[in-house]
DNA sequence: TTCTTATGCATATAATTTCTATGTATTAAA
DNA sequence: TTTAATACATAGAAATTATATGCATAAGAA
């Protein structure tokens, strides 16, 4: 993901949030929609994408379904009940971890909270 | 770094800002900081920070100085001016990338700049 | 018509980052 | 006198992502 690692560990939140979001998507769906919203400030590669894909799978968060669309095979992938609930969770890790970093680098957030 | 690894990628930035605010720290006293401004929600594990330093100082973002203090070491690390123009840059990317992640979990700030 | 780009899946290996566990040593407090 | 706090550090494991590569179809450009 570019030159800037502190995308580090947030792929599967990425995932798990767009996938809430529109019911099933593909992966390569998943990575032109990440394209989009960033405005092409972040690009998921496909080398992380799967991988992360597969052990979302593997951990029963999403089911898969194969489709042929135009002749070719998608596999769309969806939350299940219990990634539904692990999507709440992240968002509220991300939210804990913006507002810890935005007091560590910006000292007029200290006070708040 | 507890259970959330969205912090991966993110000790760099944490410890530069740090330095730029208090021009010089050691270590342990940069982990109680770090605790102390986050209210106990990140710890930085010593096994984790030390190594980040060493790489700073290999890198010639830092410069260090041994000081004894109630006939205890200290290792002094301090900006160098080439971890002062890094640090500028690691801020702005943090900044791209909470703008990023929030266009990505919350589709209100999609239409924004 | 052939080459390139876009679409679509996937894996193997490497690189990076951080964690866990462990080690040494001093000081202060219970 | 034993525990907690202070202070440094490393070895090895674990987790995450990147790089490189492979296969295959479709559409458009040259």
């Amino acid at each position: 993901m570019k030159t800037n690692n502190l995308y580090k560990g947030s792929l599967t939140t990425i995932i798990l949030k767009l996938l809430n979001e529109h019911d099933k998507m593909y992966g390569y769906e998943i990575t032109q929609k990440v394209k989009e919203i960033t405005k092409g400030e972040l690009n998921i590669t496909e080398g992380a994408l799967y991988p992360s894909l597969h052990k979302l799978e593997a951990d029963g968060l999403v089911d898969v379904e194969f489709r042929k669309v135009n002749n070719r095979m998608r596999k769309y992938y969806m939350l299940t009940e219990l990634g539904t609930q692990e999507t709440v969770n992240k968002l509220a890790q991300l939210e804990d971890y913006i507002r810890n970093m935005r007091a560590l680098v910006n000292p007029k957030f200290r006070t708040l909270d």
